[in-house]
Order: structure tokens, then C-alpha cells, then sequence
DNA sequence: GTAGATGCAAAGTATTTGCGACAAG
DNA sequence: CTTGTCGCAAATACTTTGCATCTAC
């Protein structure tokens, strides 16, 4: 089912090349949400030659054949994830940054049918939570 | 109850100058959700001399003192809304720009009841829908 | 072999900032 | 008066792009 980053890319008709496949390792083994210098950086580790301009039209590819998320969280810059099967929204601790991701099906619910409700399909949505820690857990 | 952007200046022990009263004058008068840009051009119209800087310098002072929301939709620029008191979400038409308000009393209990869940306290959320009009209505 | 990808540096956008002149309180 | 604001232009931050070269298929 969850297909590697380099079968989709094969599916697609997307050229294979080596720098594509560091990044799509990277992403693959990226359990955050890198930025795109973030990313670069840990891709130079594997290869110090890739330029900064591949990753940016490398992750641009990824997202338009559905393989990443771009996401803008407040005030910084853009940040990127794997997509897979199950989609989830993200709940950011405004003190750390540390980014949780959850779903709630109910929400997703009554977020299409708000949609419904002004006469719109729903066709993507956003959902981020800002939060800070409690004491008394 | 709703005081006027320039009450809530002076409440702030913020400097009233009159770049500020039109730029606030202008958001109050917008029904819409500008850019910085947009916003600048409708400002020149009342004062030509008025620049793009101090535009920018007092959206942010506004945002800070919470007078005005800013909202980075999808792939734009920050764009600009006056904030009351009632707080709202929006729901974005990919095909037009429309964007249109809605509040959702139950999403908005749901996301705090998420964010306890993780152990956080919710202090802010953002919530976009994107969608498509619907043919048959 | 050929269409598409890469690296580089230059160009774009959007936004911020240093600074001397100026204005609000 | 004094502190903070303004306009300007330069600077910054992020991202995109033109072009000559290279590479996957």
C-alpha cells in the first residue's frame, strides 16, 4: 500500500536522479518538519554538491505530485513533511516549537459540512492548534 | 463596547499620528482582507506621501496590540483584517479568492478539548477551509 | 540522442531596518 | 523638550529563474 517516495516518482514519470533520491531518503527518514535549509543541510551530508536551488525545486515537484506537504506555521518559513496514507493536523507548542500531529475525525466532519453549508466542496483545508504546556498534568 | 482603533491607541499609550488614524481609518472602512500593498494603495489615495514602510510598521504594531489580525493564506502575501470582538475562520474559494467568515461553535470546543488531550492549554488556532462552489446548489 | 535536471549566480518578492529629519504628547 | 515615528533607500530573507552543462531514460 504506502508506496516508497521513488515508486511514486516512477509512476508519475518523474526522472529518477541521484539528487532527488537523497532528498526523498531524507524526507523518508525525517521524522520533523524541515525547512528547506534545514533539509539542505542534512542532504549536504550525503552529497556536499547539491545546490540549494534542487532542493527548493525538489521539494516544489514532491508537493505537486502529492508525495510532500508544504506547510507555513506562523512567521516562519516554509517547512515540509511526508504525505502518507493518513492525514493529520498539527498542534504547535508556542514555547518550544515542537509540533504534534493529531486527527480528529469529528472535526473533519464538521469542517466539510460547514463547507456544505455555504454551498462549497470542500477540497483541502488547515487546522493548526497553538499551545502552551500545562503544569498540573 | 467595540471602541474604535484610535481608542484603543490611546488605551495602548500608542503615539495617534495621522498616518496611523488613515491606515486605521481604511481597515475600518475594509470589508475585505487586504495585503500590505492593497492596503498601501488605498492609504495613498488619502495621503500620497505615506509609505509602503510605515504601512508594514503599523500593521504589526496593530497585530501586537490587537487591533488587527493577519492571515497568510495559501502561497500569498500576509493579508490584513480588523479584529472584533467575535472571533471567526474562513473559508477560502480556490477558484475566485472569495474568502468567506464563518464561526463553528463546535469545531472551536473540539480543538480545546484536542489540545487538553495532549496535555496543552489552546491560546490560538488557525482554521481555513479551501473549496470549490458547488454547480448544483 | 533528447528532454529534462542541475549548479551557479543573478533576479524576484515580501518584509525589515538604519538614519537623519520631524512631530506627538 | 524628548521619545518615538516617518520617509527613504539600503539591507535582509526566502524563493525563483536564465543559462550553459550534464544525465536519466
Amino acid at each position: 500500500m504506502s508506496e516508497t517516495i521513488e515508486e511514486k516518482c516512477l509512476a508519475k514519470g518523474v526522472k529518477l536522479t541521484d539528487q532527488r533520491k537523497i532528498i526523498a531518503k531524507v524526507m523518508t527518514e525525517a521524522n520533523d518538519h524541515p525547512d528547506v535549509d534545514e533539509l539542505h543541510s542534512r542532504v549536504l551530508k550525503i552529497d556536499p554538491k547539491i545546490s540549494i536551488a534542487t532542493v527548493y525545486r525538489t521539494v516544489k515537484l514532491f508537493e505537486e505530485i502529492g508525495i510532500l506537504a508544504k506547510h507555513e506555521f506562523k512567521g516562519g518559513k516554509a517547512r515540509y513533511e511526508q504525505l502518507n496514507e493518513g492525514h493529520h493536523d498539527h498542534l504547535i507548542d508556542i514555547k518550544s516549537g515542537e509540533i504534534i500531529e493529531f486527527v480528529d475525525e469529528e472535526i473533519e466532519k464538521l469542517q466539510k459540512k460547514v463547507a456544505e453549508k455555504y454551498g462549497y466542496t470542500l477540497v483541502d483545508h488547515k487546522l493548526e492548534l497553538y499551545g502552551v504546556k500545562k503544569k498540573t498534568q
